[in-house]
DNA sequence: AATTCATGGGTAGCACACCA
DNA sequence: TGGTGTGCTACCCATGAATT
């Protein structure tokens, strides 16, 4: 597939513009230019993100994301109210090219005398629509050599790979959902403004889905209204120049601070540890080795038996948290360091997520992947394999299953959103249930070795010849 | 009745190891 | 180096119970 050139100055007009002074044309492009190079990738759900976000940030934060998703090359699907740009069948929803919304908006850049924004028509925003997307839609088995595109039977768009094996796609919407919030690095005041337009916008039911109350809502965002009313009431006096240098300050500022959480954590580890490998040199010291033993933390024992894991019908009796301590059978975490740091006064969460257990999950790519780590890193296959996340079975069909801990879980989801604030609870849950289905699944496909007779027989023997 | 939630099953993509 | 098998995981759909 011909590949669409990418929107942007350096194409439209040469390197010899770009530095051009005094145009404000010239200016847009460079800062479109800047957007586009600061972070903001060239997915439509990071396009959708920004212009949803600075919808609440006035006119020049409306300029800016188109500034950006002309940059990217996105398509922008708008419903014309005062447009400037070319006509369009009255009352429809249309499609704008990237390249007529670059000329409009230079056009109206250059227009002598007026502010930059005021003359930005106001568009209703609908959605973006992804660069694959419509260039599916435009060359849909046309060009010779293109990849081929098939709708599948259940309405599923798919495209079949060089050997024959066919990809699908995620939809639109899922995209956006699954994967918009992830790759994009929030601000604080990013999160505020989402919260305040999400929650501004969505019907009661949804937000009722999210566990969140009109109240709530008011409450949890009256500083971000204060911020907003004061902050960004200053920000609209600001060129666009310093408007992009404080954005890329920040998330400068951001990066760093993320560094300095990680190595933070890591110092922790650390001290723990050395405080472990001290008191067990102390009372190597004193002789007391027997004493000693019991405070040495255990390895994580994947190869422990099956036997341990598992009771299901005595786990799903129990409640509290001696249920739990006792299935820690089925989980590696150190019961020790959970105690130690609960004196220390932590979150609730670390009490079940120690550092030492968060330093070897991967917290930086999604939540999804956090969110398996962190399972893995608590329980093992079998127990992961054996239990479900609420216990309560809405199926004939399946059997019935014990709960993990719901202290555990909540801890799960508590860590997740710590570093994915965007995720709700279901979203996690909705990991968690994938996970756990699929180590189910991989446990039926390839059963526990002392779970088949043969092998169990074998080990029974195994055991009285021994003794 | 519609919606939400939890679950199981099937399918397919991706990464990796292995082999000719 | 390219083809193939395997493991892991994502995605979709169907089902049924609970909830609104």
């Amino acid at each position: 597939m011909k590949e669409r050139p990418f929107i942007c100055h350096r194409h439209l007009h040469g390197a010899e513009t770009r530095n051009a002074v005094g145009s404000s044309r010239n200016t847009a492009l460079c800062e479109a230019d800047c957007v586009r190079e600061s972070k903001i990738d060239r997915s439509d759900s990071s396009i959708y993100w920004l212009l949803e976000s600075t919808q609440q940030k006035g006119i020049q934060g409306h300029w800016l994301a188109l500034l950006a998703a002309c940059a990217v090359g996105a398509w922008i699907h708008f419903v014309p109210a005062q447009s400037c740009f070319p006509p369009l069948n009255p009352g429809e929803a249309s499609l704008l090219q990237p390249q007529v919304l670059l000329d409009t908006l230079n056009a109206h850049c250059t227009s002598p005398g007026t502010a930059w924004g005021q003359t930005l028509p106001d568009l209703s925003l609908v959605s973006v629509l992804s660069q694959k997307k419509k260039e599916r839609e435009c060359c849909h088995g046309s060009a010779r050599g293109h990849d081929r595109h098939d709708k599948e039977p259940d309405g599923i768009s798919a495209r079949k790979t060089a050997n024959g094996r066919k990809m699908r796609r995620k939809t639109i919407a899922k995209r956006i959902l699954y994967n918009g919030y992830e790759g994009y690095e929030e601000t604080p005041e990013d999160t505020g403004a989402r919260a305040n337009h999400v929650f501004s916008q969505e019907p009661a039911k949804r937000r009722k889905w999210r566990g969140l109350n009109g109240e709530d809502i008011l409450s949890c965002n009256a500083d971000y209204i204060k911020f907003k009313t004061k902050v960004l009431g200053s920000l609209q006096s600001r060129s666009r120049a310093e408007l992009i240098a404080m954005v890329l300050s920040m998330q400068r500022e951001m990066d760093s601070l993320r560094e300095q959480i990680r190595s933070l954590t890591a110092c922790g580890k650390l001290a723990q540890t050395l405080e472990e490998l001290i008191e067990r040199s102390d009372r190597w010291l004193c002789g007391s080795h027997e004493a000693a033993t019991p405070s040495i933390p255990r390895e994580p024992e994947r190869s422990r038996p099956p036997s341990h894991i598992s009771h299901p019908t005595v786990l799903s009796g129990r409640t509290d948290e001696r249920a739990s301590s006792e299935q820690q059978g089925c989980g590696q975490y150190e019961v020790t360091q959970t105690m130690q740091t609960q004196r220390n006064g932590t979150l609730p969460e670390q009490k079940v997520i120690t550092a030492d257990l968060l330093e070897r999950c991967n917290t930086g790519t999604t939540a999804q992947k956090l969110t398996n780590d962190l399972l893995r890193s608590l329980y093992d296959r079998d127990c992961l394999a054996s239990h479900s996340i609420s216990g309560i079975v809405n199926s004939k069909r399946g059997t019935p299953k014990p709960a993990l801990p719901a202290h555990e879980i909540q801890a799960i989801l508590r860590t997740v959103q710590r570093f994915f604030p965007g995720k709700t609870d279901s979203e996690i849950k909705g990991y968690i249930r994938q996970k756990l289905q699929n180590e189910a699944k991989r446990l039926r496909k390839r059963p526990h070795p002392a779970d088949d007779p043969l092998v169990g027989s074998f080990k029974e023997a195994e055991t009285t010849f021994e003794h």
